[in-house]
DNA sequence: GACAAGTTACTTATCAATAGGTAAGCACAG
DNA sequence: CTGTGCTTACCTATTGATAAGTAACTTGTC
């Protein structure tokens, strides 16, 4: 097989192993032994394509930002309302949810006290680019009626956020999405849909 | 000193700390070494304590349900309607972000599936007691007419530790208590005070 | 009330396992 | 013969945990 392309599998599948186990067990309860043994490959290996563990840690941060990022231009290119554009929003968590994932980010912001500061930062950056995505469809959604709700809309949007990710982390406990489920339509139901 | 009085003397500053040690960094980003250092005691004198961690952080989830009983007691038998009481309720979760602080469950929630069995069946018990005075109280609130909402009381009891959670860990990061004040009120007028 | 026999609350010293990380070198494609 | 993608073989620090000992106090027995 081609190296440059094998180069690049590896790191994909060293990510996606990585981002894994940051999504069921955080980034403090994973070791590159856990990657090294399951992807079968040496631990050195995994440091040649990642120094340290917060690179890997930034990388992991980025590459979900990015994702979140195609899926949100997604929605937006996808047409309906406001109402539709923020129901295809909460089923991303959704669907994480039913992989029996916690959010990456959601995750790590469980841990943020204790993470390098440059995965703060890429973290922080996450966070801000659903703030304003989330901000901007609802305040379009409330000019153009179809959504219902009082005050700032950067503040429902953190509200949103806040409710989603705490939701998952909840319900994760219990196994299966009901629970989310029940969540996430009481808070799609406070804005009117 | 007498011995026993420094025995409980010492348990609770070892819990203490590390109960804090929970909620800022999580269960497993805090060794029984640095509860050692601050105490100033050996490592071995934890173990004599709290045999195993976690030993530890089962002690330290009981106690801290133990303590949200009495808080709850507490609301119960102050007087005032369901909605101060669910006001009550929140503060608690306010008083603790205001000392820069996670819920100690809420941070275990996160790390649930790398706990040990008896840590996460005594996070479930902290949990459910929460859905159940929380229940009560809302559905209390909805026959009295002085709280609104719609479907099952434990599901709506659900949504707010779910959210009072979520907003607490977003709000972390960011210091202060101005995400989550505007978060909870957002969340307290759903149920329409 | 004296004194042996515990008990309590620690200590020092040590352990095996694991953490993240590095140095040096090998195989192989271009 | 050079660079890429690895490996083997380490290293140091830290993890949770244990063994063995000690000083200080308590208890039961005579």
């Amino acid at each position: 097989m081609d190296q440059k392309t094998d180069q690049v599998h590896t790191s994909q599948q060293i990510l996606d192993i990585a981002q894994r186990l940051v999504q069921t067990r955080g980034f403090n309860a994973f070791s590159y032994a856990d990657i090294a043994s399951e992807l079968k490959v040496s631990k050195a290996s995994l440091h040649y394509h990642f120094a340290s563990k917060a690179e890997l840690g930034i990388k992991l941060i980025e590459r979900y930002e990015a994702g979140m990022e195609r899926a949100l231009h997604e929605i937006d290119a996808s047409g309906g309302g406001a109402a539709t554009k923020l129901r295809r929003y909460v089923n991303i968590y959704l669907s994480v949810l039913a992989d029996e994932r916690m959010c990456l980010c959601g995750m790590l912001a469980a841990e943020y006290v204790t993470l390098p500061k440059a995965m703060q930062t890429a973290l922080d950056s996450f966070f801000a680019l659903n703030e304003r995505w989330l901000a901007a469809i609802l305040e379009d959604g409330r000019t153009g009626g179809t959504l219902q709700f009082k005050g700032k809309a950067s503040e429902a949007a953190d509200y949103v956020i806040g409710s989603l990710e705490g939701s998952m982390m909840m319900a994760r406990s219990h196994g299966g999405t009901e629970r989310f489920d029940a969540a996430s339509r009481r808070l799609l139901a406070e804005f009117g849909i």
